[in-house]
Formats: C-alpha cells, sequence, structure tokens
DNA sequence: ACCTGAACACCGTTCAAGT
DNA sequence: ACCTGAACACCGTTCAAGT
C-alpha cells in the first residue's frame, strides 16, 4: 500500500466533491457530513474549509457537477435523435429519468433544496438554466414537427419538465400509488406521461 | 402570565406538532431539531421519546397532519366546482400550489425526501393514498366531459399531478427561468401548463 | 405513564498554530 | 497556501432516576 501524504494533497477541492458523491451513494443525504468527506479524502476535518466557505458550498460544488453530467449525458441522446423529434423528445426524458434512479441522493441533493440560497452559486445557476435550454431546443424541434402543441417554447418546455421532474420526484419518495406502477413499467409510465401533451402524428 | 406546568402536560404529542410545524415555518427544515420542538413544547428534550420513537416519527406525524389539510382544502375546491369539471380541475390544482407555497417548508417536509422510510408510517401512505383518490376523482370528471383525453384515469391523474407537482418543486428551488416566469403570473403558469393536457373545447 | 438530567457520539464552524 | 488539533455550541439518542 501507498503511503497517503497527509500534508499537500494537489487537488484537494476535487477530492472532496468526489468524495462527497461517493459518500451520498453510500449513506444518502443524511449521512452526507463534512467531517466524513474529509476522512474520506484523508484530510482534517478543518481542511475543506480552506477550499470550501462551509457545507452549503460544498454542496453547490456536488450540485453543479452533478448538472454538468447530466447536461452532458442528455447531450448525447439529443444528438442521437436528432430526425426524428418525437423520438428525441422521449428519449431525452428517460435520460432524465435514468439520471435521477442511478444515483437518486444525487439527485436529491440538485433539486430537493438541501442548497438553501441556489442564487449565491451562479455556477450552479448558470449549470441549471443551461440545461433547461437545452430542452427548450427539444421542444422548439418538435412544435416545428407539430408533435408539440404552438405556444411560447419557455412555456411548453416547463411544461414538459415539471411533469417528468415531478413523476420523478413522486417516484422517489414512494409517492406513486401501486396501482399505476403496476399498469405500465417506468418507461412506460414516461412515454404514457409525454403522449398527454404531443399531438397524435396519426392525426 | 400563566405558570407554564412543568409536569403532566395533557397532550403532548399533538403539541410537539404543533411546535414542530411552527419552527418549520420560522426556521425551515434546516433549522427543526427535536431539541428546539421539546423546547418550544415546554418540556426536556429527551420528553419527544415518550410519545415519539425517534425524530423520524415526529416527521411522519407532521408530514401526515399536512397531508389532512391538503385534503381538507382541496375537498372544499372539488365541491364548490363539481358543476364544472375543467374549472374543477384548475382550482383544485391552485389549491395545490397555494398550499405548497403557504408552508413551503412543510411542504418540502411532505414531498422532498427527509422522510426517509414511508413505507414505516402507514397513517403517511394512507393521507397520501387519499389526495391521490381524490385527484383521480376530478380527472374522471374531466374524462367523462371531454376535457381531458380518455385513457386509465390513474395514469391520466399521475400526469396532472406531476405537472403540477414538478412545477411547484421546480419553483420552491429557483429553477424556473426568469423567461418563463416573467411571462406569466404563477396563475397563468398553472393554467398554461394544465391546458397542455385539456381537450380544447372549442373543438 | 410521563418526564428530567446526565451522558455519549456525532456534527458544523472557528481559530491559533504549524510547514 | 494548505493543513492540523483543540475548542465551542449544537444535535439525536439512551438510560437511570424521579413522581
Amino acid at each position: 500500500m501507498p503511503k497517503k501524504k497527509t500534508y499537500h494533497h494537489g487537488d484537494l477541492k476535487n477530492a472532496l466533491i468526489k468524495a462527497g458523491v461517493e459518500i451520498l451513494a453510500k449513506d444518502g443525504v443524511s449521512g452526507l457530513s463534512l467531517r466524513k468527506v474529509a476522512a474520506r479524502a484523508g484530510v482534517s476535518h478543518a481542511a475543506p474549509y480552506a477550499h470550501f466557505a462551509d457545507k452549503q458550498s460544498l454542496i453547490a460544488a456536488i450540485s453543479t457537477e452533478g448538472f454538468r453530467q447530466l447536461y452532458e449525458q442528455v447531450s448525447v441522446v439529443v444528438d442521437e435523435y436528432k430526425t426524428n423529434p418525437s423520438r428525441q423528445l422521449i428519449e431525452v426524458a428517460w435520460a432524465y429519468v435514468q439520471f435521477a434512479l442511478d444515483d437518486s441522493d444525487r439527485f436529491k441533493v440538485m433539486f430537493s433544496g438541501i442548497l438553501e440560497k441556489e442564487k449565491d452559486y451562479p455556477d450552479f445557476v448558470a449549470e441549471s438554466h443551461r440545461s433547461f435550454q437545452l430542452v427548450k431546443t427539444v421542444v422548439e424541434a418538435n412544435q416545428a414537427a407539430g408533435a408539440l402543441r404552438s405556444g411560447p417554447p419557455d412555456l411548453v418546455a416547463l411544461s414538459a419538465w415539471s411533469m417528468i421532474h415531478g413523476f420523478i420526484m413522486l417516484l422517489l419518495e414512494g409517492q406513486i400509488s401501486h396501482t399505476a406502477l403496476e399498469q405500465r413499467d417506468l418507461r412506460g409510465l414516461v412515454e404514457f406521461q409525454l403522449e398527454q401533451i404531443m399531438i397524435r402524428n396519426g392525426g
């Protein structure tokens, strides 16, 4: 085993973000403490304060990084289905659901009010905004193809996003009734919901 | 001032729930501690354990009580607009939004994963289920009136609920873009979203 | 049955000090 | 600049003891 350096970490800031994500996956939101993160990164419990103002600030960094990955994953899907807008919309929604389920505690950190003053973290706001712009692009393509109703793209995009986001939230909270979950698999439920706002292509 | 009895509270259990709701409104989710709740109810920090197994259990009780109030408030609206299904749907959604904004930290407690093992609290599950049934009733009336698409009422109700719930979540998180919020007021945004799943009555 | 007070392990945050 | 160790106020939870 290589001896752990107890000093001069090199890139402690990113090591702390990484450790945070790992603890989140292992111990959940309630198990995420600054002291545990520091320990996992191999530094004393006070060391993080050299890089983050407080716990909120670390959480903001974890969330921002999460948004970057979300954007990346959704982007791949957007490119993949460029020629088929309605399919593109469904696959983007599905990618979003998978991202949430893949690491649900990180998703909760990003979207469940753990971060209290989002406005104080410009990178977080910027990443969030960038992801929404991506959804808007997909919505516009669907409107042009006649697959979504016309109307302000911002607002139609908001509707679609709200719908899928709400679905995931309720799912993660265990609030979706048994009877609904038994009728379709997850993918089927996502498609059913989007069909509610989509214009049937058969006429 | 009447002397506070330091012993034999009478109904400490409900006093603790009430104190919890008050602290939630005052200090937010992160400010809700069992010790504060106990202090506000005028008992020692160990007293709550005579009535609740742990903090989670108190949170479950607060959430369950919240669901009861939500059901009550929505019920009033359901009765009020019985003769006009599409209006009924909009007003129910609006009542839900108002409930969330009226006491947003309690809403977060109810829906943001603070309660970790919902299944362990049967009353909580029952109240949640009961509220969903109410939404289903409204959806069925709308389907019968031709205002919502046909399909399994469970799933259509889930779509409507997901949409409004997601909207509130994004709103409470400050994730809704400025451009969207500038185009309509809150009520207008709720209506716009429901219009996305509703069948235009003009044909 | 209902509540208290001391105790324990854990937490976020600060700060003087060390290299 | 980067990190440590002690300290402080707070937390959830347990438990022997008191009425």
